[in-house]
DNA sequence: GTCTATATGTTGATAGAC
DNA sequence: GTCTATCAACATATAGAC
């Protein structure tokens, strides 16, 4: 997945008469697919433009040319990678509240943790890496284009699953649903990225069932403001 | 190109007035202040020498003479922050241990979770805000010397946790109760790092209490391996 | 111990040809 | 749309005066 872009610019051209058209969004995929890999692995402070043009093939004009900068770029693949986790959860939300249902923390927890590890099922061994350090990012990076992102990206998201945390959980108010959520956030990004917990060696779901026992306990164990 | 803004970050230690001959531990507190306080707001990466001296009032070249280069600043910087955490642990579990008594599970986790709490209690708001993001960054930032700094200063702690952890729960095999540690410091660093906990207008031990309470809960919750 | 001055490399972004 | 060439700014680190 890594070099076979450059036979890209060994040829000159050899079909660009015949769909010129699409040879921006080729070009802009592989960007986008380097800026991801190389983002993940080195931070954004530390990938280049340069770095990240060379491994798609392409020149910094061209990367500036459909992104604009480098943090607009960033934005691009974080969205790129984050929406279709968030689309998800938002689908299993709407499928377990059909008909007028009130899930359970347990359905809660699950329908919030399973996109990201249905993607690492998927996903070869490079992928998966690579996700662990896209929540990462994502959720400990100051720049302000992260925290303009992760409202875009979440916001409905967590504001969905605080008011179904709230209906599952009659008692709680909504601002500890809302800390509970975001501890268990907490949770998820240690278990993409950790070191012990392993995702590409163990079995994607069984890190998963771990993860969803150790946060629904947690997520009922705290709802309550003043314990006996 | 500034004036010598030193008092905005001077926090260590009400030091001796010794002017002269103490000048170059002085600089070294004040490079080592600095350097903290600019690698919680803007990353490894994202913070320059000169920023740091700049802030320290000192010269690009006093730092390296003190450090020998960026990445040994960091690591100094993260050592002195982390150290004292590690230590409180390792003293607060020895008093749980003391005369062979075996601390069950919520005894384990306050002992692991106090301590940062503690410090941010006492600390101001500034402090405060840069406690946060030492975690954020020491637990998700990929660097090499990060890495190395996690096992030189967690070694220890994680190791006589997890044994903890297993007297605590007899039946847990280890690596299930090193990855439900490791989970543990995911929510602790959410909690530190997180927008909707917000420890600077919340009460530091109410804060603690949920993150026990939660913690406690769901790693009974997620010990067994194949529950009912 | 700390400074000034500098060596040497890299960065993000742009200009203009094609 | 993509390139080459180039820019000004900034990076880390070192040399040598004091």
């Amino acid at each position: 997945m890594r070099e076979p872009a450059i036979s890209a610019i060994s040829e000159t051209e050899p079909r660009s008469q015949d769909c010129p058209a699409t040879s921006g969004q080729d070009t802009k995929q592989r960007l986008l697919d380097a800026a991801e890999q190389l983002f993940a692995e080195r931070g954004f402070d530390g990938t280049s433009m340069r770095a990240v043009t060379q491994a798609a093939g392409a020149s910094v004009s061209a990367a500036n040319y459909h992104f604009g900068s480098k943090q607009a770029l960033l934005g691009a693949t974080l969205r790129r990678r984050i929406e279709p986790f968030n689309r998800r959860r938002l689908e299993l939300l709407d499928g377990l509240e059909a008909g007028g249902a009130v899930p359970d923390v347990e359905q809660l927890m699950d329908a919030f943790f399973r996109p990201p590890f249905e993607r690492a099922a998927e996903a070869s061994g490079e992928q998966r890496a690579l996700l662990r350090n896209v929540a990462a990012r994502l959720w400990h990076d100051p720049p302000e284009i992260v925290a303009a992102l992760r409202v875009e990206l979440f916001g409905e998201v967590i504001d969905r699953f605080v008011a179904a945390l709230v209906r599952a959980l009659p008692h709680i108010r909504p601002a500890r649903a809302e800390m509970l959520l975001e501890l268990s956030v907490g949770l998820l990004v240690q278990a993409l990225n950790g070191q012990a917990v392993s995702l590409s060696s163990s079995d994607a779901d069984a890190v998963r069932q771990v993860l969803v026992r150790y946060a629904v306990a947690g997520v009922v164990a705290a709802a309550q403001e003043h314990p006996a």
